[in-house]
DNA sequence: GCATTGACTAGGG
DNA sequence: GCCCTAGCCAATG
């Protein structure tokens, strides 16, 4: 377990239910605005039953993968009050989180 | 330690 | 709005 791993952990932990966040996202408030595809990777796999991987998903709604339980996620993003559609999430501005605070410069 | 890969993202067609 | 290309970071072989 790297630090940077275990930070981006933390920041998935924060996510609040009902609510998401991109990979982009995690990777800015883990202190890696450009590590997108990292947290990815980490993501791929994460074994932490803490951590709520599926609140994790692309910048435009897309869910990503979890591994081939694509369907599992869907339905626990969905148990969160949060629309989603076949490929990707309904509304995904609406339930976007930590963007504001994140201030991602580019 | 180098090379490849991947749950990514932004831009152009 | 979808497909292809280029860039970037950490993990893995």
């Amino acid at each position: 377990m790297t630090d940077f791993r275990r930070r981006v952990i933390a920041v998935v932990r924060r996510i609040p239910a009902g609510r998401v966040a991109t990979y982009g996202d995690v990777a800015a408030l883990a202190g890696r605005p450009r590590a997108w595809r990292a947290v990815g990777n980490i993501m791929r796999g994460c074994n932490d039953p803490a951590t709520p991987c599926h609140r994790v998903i692309g910048a435009a709604g897309a869910l990503g993968g979890y591994g081939g339980n694509l369907q599992l996620k869907r339905g626990l993003l969905r148990a969160e009050g949060i629309d989603v559609g076949v490929t990707r999430v309904r509304r995904f501005h609406a339930i976007r989180w930590g963007v504001k605070s994140a201030t991602k410069r580019r």
